[in-house]
This record gives C-alpha cells, sequence and structure tokens, in this order.
DNA sequence: CCATTACCTGAATCACGTTTCATGTACGCG
DNA sequence: CGCGTACATGAAACGTGATTCAGGTAATGG
C-alpha cells in the first residue's frame, strides 16, 4: 500500500476570536483550548443537549460570558470539537498503518488503530456520531475525509493486483467503514466487564473473525488477476 | 436459505393506556394510532429534540393534554416509535428475502429490502439513528433483532457449505449490517438529484459493486469446502 | 333519561439553559 | 507609570416546551 495517509491533509488554522474581528492572541489561545477541552469532556458525558454551556464553562474553570468570546454558539464549539476529534481519528489510523508492508497488513493495522482509538475514547466517538443531529455536514466531512484516504489505498492495491480489480473502490471503501463502525460499536462499544468498564482493546477472536471477513471481500478471486499474496 | 425471518417474531401487544390502569378501549385504541402516526412524522421531520408535543397532537388533531393519557412521556412514544419501525423494517427484509433459492439470492433480496425501506422512509431510518441518543436500549434492540435473524441465516448457509465456514457468524452479521447501514446512508440518504430528491432506490452499480463485495466476503475460500456455487 | 365510566381539553405551572450586556480586570507598550 | 486594547465576568433577559390540573364531553348500561 503506497498511500498510508488517512483522509486529506488540512491545517489546524489560526483560532480567531468569534466575536471581535480576527486574530488570536496568546493568552485568548489558551482559554480557547481550554474550552474545547472542556467541551470534549461534557459533550462526552452528557450529550449534546444534556451538556450546557455552564458546564463547560466550570469545567474550564471561566466566566460563562467568556465562552461567547471563542465561539458563536453551542453548536459552533460542537462543530470544532468534531473537526479535532477527526483528525485525531485520522491520525491514529494514519499512524498505525505506516509500518505495514502488505495490503494484508495495511488493513489489519488501519483497523486496529480505529480500533485502538474507539476503545481508548468510548465516549468520544459518541460524539461524533451525534453529530449527524447536530450538525449533518460534520458527520459527512468526518466521514468523508476517512473513506477519501481508504478509497485511495484500495485503488492502489488494486493497480498492484492485491486487491479484486473487480470491487469499485468506492463502495467498497464506504463498505469497510460501515463495518468497522459497528463492528466497533457491537464489541467496543457495548461489551462491558462485571464492573461495567468497556474493554481495553477489541477481543482478539472478533478481530480475527473480521480480517477474515474482509480479507475474503478483497482478495482477487482464484483463478482471475495474478499476485495474490 | 432455510430461514428466510429475520429477527425474532414478537407480539405487537394489547396496547394500554399510560395513565390509569390498563386495558384498552375502541376508542382510545384509534387516538392511540394516531398520536403515533403523528409522531412517526413530526420526528421523522424534525428528530426528537426539535419536535414538541405539541406539534405532535396538533397533527394528530388531539388535545394536548390526551397525550398524557397514552404515553407517560416525550421519550416514551419515541421508544414505541422504534418499536414499530423495527418491526416494519425487518418485515420488508423478510418479504424480500421470501422467495429467493440460493444464498446468493437471499443475500441480495435481503439487502436489497433493506434499502427499500431506507430509500422509501428516509427520515424514518434517521429516527432510528437517533435512538442511539434518545434511548440507547432502544437502538440495541434494534440492531440486535435484525443481526439475530442475519445470523441465523448465516449458520444455516455454512452448514451447507454455501458460506466460508471459517466466518465467524456473529462478527460476519454485525460487519453485514454495518456495511448495509453506511452504504445506505451515503448512497441513499446522502444522494440527491437536482431537485433535492433522494432517489427512489439504490443505483444499481452501486448494489452490484456491494454485492461483488458480499459475495466475495462470504464465499467459500477456493481450494476449501465443498458445494461453492 | 340518568348514572357512570372512559375520554378529552388547553391554560397555567415550572424548570431550564442560551445568549446578551453593562461593567470590570490584566497586560503590553510608549 | 499611565493608557488602550484584549480578555473576563455573571446576573438577568428571553424563549421554549414538557408536564399537570381542574374541569368538561361522549358513550354505555340500566
Amino acid at each position: 500500500m503506497s498511500t498510508p495517509e488517512v483522509g486529506t491533509a488540512e491545517d489546524a488554522g489560526t483560532p480567531v476570536s468569534s466575536a471581535t474581528g480576527r486574530p488570536l492572541t496568546k493568552r485568548g489561545e489558551a482559554t480557547r483550548r481550554r474550552l474545547l477541552e472542556a467541551a470534549e469532556t461534557v459533550f462526552a458525558a452528557q450529550g449534546y443537549h444534556e451538556a450546557s454551556i455552564v458546564r463547560i464553562t466550570e469545567r474550564a474553570g471561566i466566566g460563562l460570558g467568556t465562552f461567547y468570546l471563542y465561539f458563536d454558539s453551542k453548536q459552533s464549539i460542537f462543530e470544532a470539537l468534531v473537526i479535532d476529534l477527526n483528525r485525531r481519528v485520522r491520525h491514529s489510523m494514519s499512524e498505525a498503518m505506516a509500518g505495514a508492508s502488505s495490503r494484508l497488513e495495511a488493513e489489519r493495522a488501519g483497523f486496529a488503530g480505529f480500533f485502538r482509538f474507539t476503545a481508548a475514547h468510548p465516549a468520544l466517538y459518541r460524539v461524533v456520531r451525534e453529530a449527524e443531529f447536530v450538525s449533518p455536514e460534520m458527520l459527512r466531512l468526518h466521514y468523508t475525509r476517512i473513506v477519501e484516504g481508504y478509497e485511495a489505498g484500495l485503488r492502489a492495491a488494486q493497480q498492484v493486483g492485491d486487491v479484486d480489480r473487480m470491487l469499485d473502490p468506492t463502495v467498497t471503501a464506504w463498505a469497510l467503514m460501515g463495518t468497522g463502525e459497528l463492528v466497533g460499536m457491537r464489541f467496543l462499544l457495548w461489551e462491558r466487564d462485571a464492573d461495567g468498564r468497556p474493554p481495553a482493546e477489541l477481543d482478539a477472536e472478533v478481530f480475527d473473525g473480521l480480517m477474515r471477513f474482509i480479507d475474503n471481500a478483497l482478495a482477487p478471486r482464484a483463478g482471475r488477476e495474478g499476485t495474490a499474496s
């Protein structure tokens, strides 16, 4: 796989005040960050509608009114948060895939990265999903960015004959995305040990089962194209 | 495939008043139904939080206070609605799979049924997804019921050698569920023609691409188990 | 035709949370 | 040190909408 990056790269942009003009300003940038961090915790714990700005500012140790110096609205900070999370998931996946040398290995690594992130931040992933109802465009952005990179990887692998050339890269990418999504939801987010704690990582058997499924799906069909590993 | 049913069967139950004791009562049952229908429309259009009880009762042509004679709360009617929708999706799938004679055919039909429902009621499917945040247990119920039937079908097909025996039926069922889910979301719910209307059915190419993916995934690997069609 | 039960009603209650605003406080530069 | 800009604050204004309540109205049985 020649495209270990997942999704397009994009700058973090320079934070700007939502109220006054634009520029940032040292002290303010710190405050803004604290608000985002607090928002992450609160939204993850209570969900968008239950969460309140007051709780966010309290947690950030900041005055209520200050909030509106950095974000236009509750929805606005939520969107900023989703973008941030998206960047982090992709990073987790790219990082995991970095060292892979074969398609299968990259596939495994990519999913492992995704599951690792989900397992590490179960509540955060919930936030992303809630975006569907709070800010649909953000959800689209999230999925689209991930799929883009995935699709590129598939095309490259098809060139080399590592992946069934009859597969439509786009559809396949979305199919894989959905696969990871639901399997993660079922076996990571829903799974709880006796103490109600979610598992630290996806059960090995489940992971292997999933990889068998994916490998089957992508492998060139016998009797056709060469280079099947 | 010997198990065309999708999910467990369950009775619709006899509607009961939430306020007073239990029994139903002709006239009341009709009112209850009207409320549910109105709720379906309103929740689908506005989403849970935007929707208001007043709008629902208005649409149902019923007094505001009357609502609480039939449902304990806003959440309560929402849950009733999800259960109802779940029954309908499964019915759509079962019906579609009914005539199938081969595994591949059944698979195709099942997905087609699912997509047909989604295409016919785009907003309704959104309601089901929103359940994750309004009433998590309902979402679990929804997915679990569908997967149960799916898993049974896979096991049966494995017995006959129609499906790779190395696949874990449970994991595979969830993987397929996710596949249908995201592909449906991307190519049905997000797709709009020039007038902003969603497509009446999944694009044939996309559907074929998906089936190729699924067929690959499930087919017994060459050189192993017999009976591969 | 009169009870009695089963249904119906919408104004008023109550809680809650976003956003605004009038008023400070901190910091950096000349 | 003194001023101007950037940043901070929380009380109050507003909106909103779920839920309750104090009473009606229709239908059934005797």
